[in-house]
DNA sequence: AACGTCACCGCAATCGATTGCGTAAAAAAG
DNA sequence: CTTTTTTACGCAATCGATTGCGGTGACGTT
């Protein structure tokens, strides 16, 4: 930026007043008078001053930047979640700086690094699936920095986080395929490590035994299988199994795509022999056919409420009690299965 | 970010020495001893010390922070090209902060203005679909602020710009149609203010006079369709005409998909009577049925591209001459034009 | 002994805005 | 016509780092 821009100094040397009085009269300080207010701001308007903001931000050690530190931006679902931060974010004055880890613990830290030397205000976060190790995390929340997980949270560090209710979604999709009659149901799980991976396996086990199915070990996919690559490979190992799943609940929308892709190589019927849920309703899922029933994850909501959560922290200080928002999903009902019409 | 961090003063003190040593120390001055900088390094790193950027961005007026304005965040083809700014923009130390405008001209408008408010060392725009006024660029471009138009560009500034070959990409598409068997092609055109809009439809018109093809203006939807919705609506007035249409040449994917919805509606088989091909290679191309044939665009690249030619601009200063880069497509071919095989 | 030459380091201004404190002048109170 | 209060403003320090310029002391040179 060329530095052609007004200061306040310009303003006061116009004026012959000083900074001082510039600045308090841009402000409305009571000690200035009518007249000096009037003619500040006059003249403010007329030459467009706008404030350093980096002067601000040094003097005031806050630079109403937010960093945001996610696995993925081409993600339908993250993607999705930025758009509802920024929004929130920039009617509230800040600023949102965007760092992808890639999956990758490594880059996650020397992320979340950087975003610190450039001193953001704090964090918005959402663990890479390599993530297991949380010092990187503990550190900076130990320093007092503000920090908001989102979907895929810490457990172990006691501030706001936002989820969706992942046991629960589990619970109905599973439940779902039960009453479409599928009675042997597999479940491509996604990484253990992380909380929305455990929670969802264990919506899926609990609908199981609620209505007297087995859990069947063999049906379970614990890979952390996440492209549709994946998804063909793992889908059509189960699918040769002695018993092959007559269903297919996916930890995300890619590898249920991967599964339909594997089902009918097979040579066999969506939803009728083999039924599909996916998890996430990324845009594509409509858009596949069959037509993918898929859990629906409020991204957008889910952003906002972060970096409401996040502003809110901030303006409170210290007084701020971390809370955890639980968001709640739908199960979108398409053509992958429904076998009852 | 609370300060609990070490400054240059800090380590002044506990060495006894001037803040004016310990940065000249930091930065292998030759005025300062070796013994000096030895202990100066040494604390400096025991201590942890970090730069504060907010005091180095006041006092060389420069953030290092680039600006980007994108249409939307949430489509494949964008988040692709911010990847590619990030990662090159990290590598080089520089932030990015990236805004939308929701395809909005205001909120272009205002989004640069606010950006220019954060002090951003400049920008990296992709135009809104709405944007037909370009005062705003204009005004930000003559400041002698740095900017670098991708994809969706502003012929009217003289500015370092990254675009593909669109006119060439319409090209090779229609002739693949032709190729096919297709006689009466139709065009689901972009927005015609935008350079990338005109450069297809002109493609495509070439592509059709070349072959001794009648351009027919009824085939040629200019209502610049962006959406499914939009696709299958446009998509099922012309195939209604009296003479309608055996291909679609889409201006993106999303239409595309449109397209073959209102094919498959009207009971018309892909590719054999009505053929399709959409443009930009959303990942979703590859997982509908019949899957997409569609133009690749480098995303990533062009990402790439773009913030290396910003910061070649940086580093220049007034001597860098603005370039154009013009990146190639590829036609990748899939089921929904395959006539011949 | 007087002067010059380095090596090495500190002072103070600067970037732009804020703010505690002090003070001159005007107004009010006595 | 004093004394006190109020009004309205400026000085200077501050945030953290940088940098031109000047200064000090240890040498060596005539």
């Amino acid at each position: 930026m060329k530095s052609g821009l007004v200061t306040i100094k310009d303003i006061a040397r116009e004026l012959n007043i000083s900074p001082s009085t510039v600045s308090r009269a841009l402000k409305d300080h009571p000690d200035i008078s009518t007249d000096t207010k009037k003619a500040v701001n006059a003249l403010a308007k007329k030459l467009n001053y706008q404030p350093n903001s980096i002067a601000l931000s040094l003097r005031k050690s806050k630079t109403n930047t937010i960093g945001v530190v996610i696995p993925e931006i081409v993600h339908f679902f993250f993607s999705t979640v930025i758009s509802g931060i920024e929004d929130v974010a920039y009617a509230a004055g800040y600023n949102v700086i965007v760092s992808q880890s890639n999956e990758s613990y490594e880059r996650e830290v020397t992320d979340m690094k950087a975003l610190v030397a450039s001193r953001v205000d704090g964090f918005l976060v959402s663990l890479s699936k390599e993530t297991r190790d949380f010092e990187h995390l503990k550190q900076i929340h130990e320093k007092g920095t503000p920090m908001v997980f989102f979907d895929r949270v810490c457990e172990e560090i006691n501030t706001s986080k936002v989820v969706i209710d992942d046991y629960n979604s589990a619970f109905k999709a599973t439940e779902h395929l039960i009453e479409q009659g599928c009675k042997s149901i597999a479940h491509m799980a996604g990484p253990q490590n992380l909380t929305i991976g455990k929670d969802r396996l264990e919506g899926y086990i609990a609908a199981l035994k609620k209505h007297q199915i087995p859990v069947r070990e063999d049906l379970i996919d614990r890979t952390g299988s996440s492209t549709v690559e994946e998804g063909i490979e793992q889908s059509t190992r189960l699918l040769n199994l002695p018993a092959p799943p007559d269903a297919f609940f996916c930890n995300n929308d890619m590898v249920a795509i991967g599964s339909m892709k594997a089902i009918k190589k097979k040579g066999l019927r969506i939803p009728d022999d083999v039924a599909v849920v996916g998890f996430s309703d990324w845009s594509v899922s409509s858009l596949v056919e069959p037509s993918l029933t898929s859990i629906s994850q409020p991204g957008y909501e889910m952003g906002e409420t972060a970096a409401r959560l996040f502003i809110e922290q901030i303006e409170r200080g210290e007084s701020f009690i971390p809370q955890t928002r639980v968001l709640q999903t739908q199960l979108t009902v398409r053509e992958s299965s429904l076998r009852k019409r």
